[in-house]
DNA sequence: GCCAACGTTGGC
DNA sequence: GCCAACGTTGGC
């Protein structure tokens, strides 16, 4: 059992695109990065936990809680001309990029915003949200910071 | 809109 | 394999 924090801008997809879904379920495809696809690939497992973080929006910040509901498999997208994260250099035989399942749980009681969660960087040590120039849009959380961001609520 | 911090690309 | 140029992320 592990725990993440996914980053998606409001805009493009929120945690109300979520909980709207059919079965309150998406895939969570256009990673196109490879620390993010092999935590995809080698650490998420299904019953996974993930912080539902709002980016690139005014305040930043975690706003729900979803559940990984699928294992790895490959992310169709990179195959679609059409498609924005379309990669040519993904072969369908080999593909390069992989994607999950996220079911909405719940919305947390209030947004924990990004600025808040610096005010707690003593007890939130190595927090990868936290650290400078962080750029992964899908990163893992330890057990106790996830219950201290929780404590939060 | 700005820009720091990265990641990627491609010439050599 | 190095590294400059370029593109992207994402907070502010």
């Amino acid at each position: 059992m592990n725990y993440w924090l996914i980053k998606s801008e409001p805009d493009a997809f929120s945690i109300d695109d979520l909980e709207n879904a059919p079965d309150k379920t998406e895939h969570w495809d256009g990673i196109r990065n490879y620390q993010a696809r092999n935590f995809i690939r080698d650490s998420m497992e299904v019953g996974d936990l993930a912080f539902f973080y709002h980016s690139n929006c005014k305040p930043p910040g975690i706003v729900g809680i979803c559940e990984i509901v699928s294992g790895a498999y490959p992310d169709h997208t990179a195959f679609d001309p059409n498609e924005k994260y379309f990669d040519p250099k993904s072969d369908p035989e080999n593909p390069r990029w992989l994607m999950v399942d996220v079911k909405f749980c719940r919305k947390t009681k209030r947004m924990i915003d990004l600025a808040e969660i610096k005010e707690h960087a003593d007890r939130l040590e190595g927090f990868a949200l936290i650290r400078r120039g962080n750029r992964l849009s899908i990163m893992p959380v330890s057990k106790e910071h996830w219950d201290y961001i929780l404590s939060l609520e």
